[in-house]
RNA sequence: GGAGAAGUGACCGAGCCGGCUGAAGGUGCUCGCCUGCUAAGCGAGUGCACGGGGAAACUUGUGCCGAGGGUUCGAAUCCCUCCUUCUCCGCCA
């Protein structure tokens, strides 16, 4: 959400920016229901200050043995218009607060303008694509033929885009989510988190799911439930409603949990394999800041995201995305992309957002300065980190032989009880 | 699922036969004083949101005692609905 006060005093600003996202946004009955807002306001306080002192007023009276009825009967008629003027305010608010809570955030001055994908910014390049001198397979072949995924009896369970992974698919998935969980509580410096998969409504629309993105949602039937989508949507709301100590900033956070999407408007895309499934694992780092930091710390969880990808030795590229492939919540965003043999391309496998006081204004997540007497709105960020399912994919694809066999990369061969090589256990 | 109890400021905890309570008292915290050090002691301060005035320090108005309604001139205090927590019983990983 976005400061009511900053699109009053900088519109130009906020319009601007909100073209470069190619949002089409009228601000001008906006700015005329503000207007009635602060009419009414100005009112109510008035007569609401009347009926206070003359409330005390009747209590003196009485307690002097004074007549106070003149007064309780003129008080009953302001009494009647406060009633009527709340009621008048409180649509006015519930539609401003529609407005606010639809807006996206603005780009950062240094996010490219574009209209999807096509567009976003190449950062740098990690690592050689590995040459294969046999015929290479992808991914979902190479997991069905190893009898590691069974991707068609998943659909048995439950439909397509479910994950089934089976025998050292499902040691390596869990190894995968332990080596990433280690690295960022030990080395990174971050705290474990495991939330709740299903959160309420006003978490959801802490971090901005909500109201907009309900199709893309599961929702609970019958239940204000909703699957968490990332576990950004829980960690992120974990301070919702408080008031930090400047000195425990920037809290760090990182939590496995599954992440649940209906992905709506994708039929037809990333249709094989794990790339695209309505179920998938996701190690997520979200961190609270001080508005001073956020843009560094931004670059320190994009290095802790990479940071994986080369412990895996997997090649990667970083892009920042322009504004049409920006996030509703975040101002900058980078994606990392990891090399896919099998699809002869990179394929996003982190995102890392800064969100500025977007999500933190939504969630009510403040901090107090010391010697400041005002709290202000936190910053708040995440970052994959990274996502399971398609780490996985990349690890098959990367490293498979030309015997249909896949090498554990070494960085995984402990959390894989010392195997080197997964083998066909079919 | 059944029966009962409770939700007050950073925390503990009064108030709850309606008005002088934004809220006693205590703890904590901040600043100042005192002190050889530590502890103790003394003094002052210590919520959030929105609005008015002021360059600022600050000042002033309104709202907020789980949430939302209602009664009343006036509600933390009375009534209704909901939410949450706790205890006991049942069920259960």
């Amino acid at each position: 959400m976005l400061d009511i006060k900053r699109i009053k005093n900088d519109l130009d600003l906020v319009q601007k920016g909100m073209e470069k996202r190619g949002a089409q946004i009228d601000f001008s009955s906006f700015l005329k229901i503000e207007e009635d807002r602060k009419k009414f306001l100005l009112e109510i306080e008035e007569l609401r200050h009347q009926r206070n002192t003359t409330s005390d007023e009747i209590a003196r009276m009485k307690k002097a043995g004074e007549d106070a009825q003149p007064s309780i009967e003129k008080m009953r008629s302001v009494s009647e218009r406060i009633k009527e003027l709340d009621k008048d305010l409180g649509e006015v608010e519930a539609q401003i607060n529609d407005f606010l809570i639809s807006l996206p955030n603005l780009p950062a001055d240094d996010v490219p303008k574009g209209k999807d994908d096509t567009e976003n910014r190449l950062e740098k390049t990690w690592g050689d694509p590995r040459q294969f001198d046999f015929k290479i397979k992808d991914h979902a072949d190479i997991g069905e033929d190893l009898g590691i995924l069974d991707l068609g009896r998943a659909t048995k369970l439950a439909g397509a885009r479910f994950p089934l992974y089976m025998g050292a698919g499902a040691r390596l998935e869990r190894a995968l989510i332990n080596f990433m969980l280690d690295i960022h509580t030990t080395e990174h410096g971050y705290k474990e988190a495991l939330p709740p998969f299903i959160v309420n409504r006003t978490t959801m629309t802490g971090t901005g799911q909500l109201p907009k993105f309900e199709e893309d949602l599961f929702k609970l039937d019958g239940w204000d439930y909703y699957l968490i989508p990332t576990s950004e949507v829980p960690i992120t709301n974990i301070y919702a409603k408080e008031i930090l100590d400047e000195a425990v900033l920037p809290l760090k956070f990182t939590a496995y949990t599954p992440c649940f999407r209906s992905e709506a408007g994708s039929y037809g895309r990333d249709t094989k394999g794990l790339i695209r499934q309505h179920q998938f694992n996701k190690v997520e780092m979200v961190k609270v800041t001080s508005p001073d930091t956020s843009f560094d710390e931004l670059e320190s969880l994009l290095a802790n995201a990479e940071t994986i990808l080369q412990r895996l030795e997997l090649p990667y590229r970083v892009v920042t995305l322009c504004t049409g492939d920006l996030g509703f919540s975040a101002t900058k965003t980078y994606d990392i992309e990891v090399w896919m043999p099998g699809q002869d391309k990179y394929r996003e496998i982190s995102s890392c957002s800064n969100c500025l006081d977007f999500q933190a204004r939504r969630a009510s997540i403040k901090f107090k300065r010391k010697g400041a007497k005002k709290p202000e709105f936190c910053h708040t960020l995440n970052g994959s980190g990274l996502a399971v399912g398609r780490t996985f994919a990349a690890i098959l694809e990367n490293y498979q032989q030309a015997d249909g066999t896949v090498t554990v990369p070494d960085a995984l061969v402990p959390y894989m009880g010392g195997r080197t090589v997964i083998e066909n256990e079919r």
